[in-house]
DNA sequence: CGGATATAGTGAAGCCACTGCACTATGTAG
DNA sequence: CTACATAGTGCAGTGGCTTCACTATATCCG
């Protein structure tokens, strides 16, 4: 059983990373373009905190971005200090289709099957969730 | 729902890295040791194939596996270009110890959980893995 | 106001996983 | 005995990640 699980982890983790490798990305970069997604500008600061790594590890995360045109550096309004990490257009349409195709990873996955297996298994991954909390 | 897999990949990532870390281990050197735990004494080319890595990588892992004593380089019987990986009695006694940990990690995730949706969690996994496989 | 202190970002150095290429030593087939 | 294949490793480079030291700016407070 947990066999089962550790094996279902390795295999999404290295399917993901292959559909990030195609993009130019790694699971760190889609980090951040993700967290820029869903919070807009930020500050280095508040990325490195919301992916949990040192402030340091962010710099060189966003220059790779840069360097790819999927981000860039703007000046902070009020702090002259800190700078507001942006996604560009063409970075904003990477991220876009990157849910896409992972929308339609999950109907492959999970669209025909039958409700009542979908729901007991929402149920158990739920419950290990929980148990792994604790 | 795929949302909820995901968040589990990474939990349970970061926990197995967590566990590792306090034997000074990481996955790709746990993953020689339990290779070695399942094949007994092999070639690094073995271990190259078996993990799905490059051999010069192979090296870089056995040299720190080496440098901590879990593993010893030990002379091909018949083969002088090879040389057999071998795990050492603390190597042995560690990877023994780990599968002990994953023993109770494994029970306290499921021990206590009603067999019928133990039964419904295994089926979902086991079908999902079989999706991705294609 | 002005000095102490906290904060944002980055350079330098270093570890680990991983890769490709070149090279040595050895094995093997013809 | 000569080709050619194979096992392992040195060298160089990428990416993620860390800590420490340092600059520039912000802020707090006497």
């Amino acid at each position: 059983m947990l066999g089962l699980l550790l094996e279902l982890v390795v295999f999404v983790g290295d399917d993901m990373q292959r559909r990030l490798a195609r993009d130019d990305l790694t699971a760190a970069r889609a980090g951040v373009l993700w967290a820029l997604r869903a919070r807009g500008p930020v500050t280095q600061r508040e990325l490195a905190t919301a992916l949990a790594v040192t402030p340091r590890n962010v710099t060189g995360l966003v220059d790779g971005l840069a360097a790819a045109g999927h981000v860039t550096r703007e000046p902070h309004p009020t702090d002259r200090r800190a700078t507001l990490v942006t996604l560009t257009p063409a970075g904003t349409r990477l991220v876009e289709r990157l849910e896409d195709e992972q929308r339609e990873f999950a109907g492959l996955l999970f669209d025909d099957m039958p409700a009542e297996r979908l729901d007991a298994l929402g149920g158990g991954l739920a419950e290990i969730l929980e148990r792994m909390r604790g």
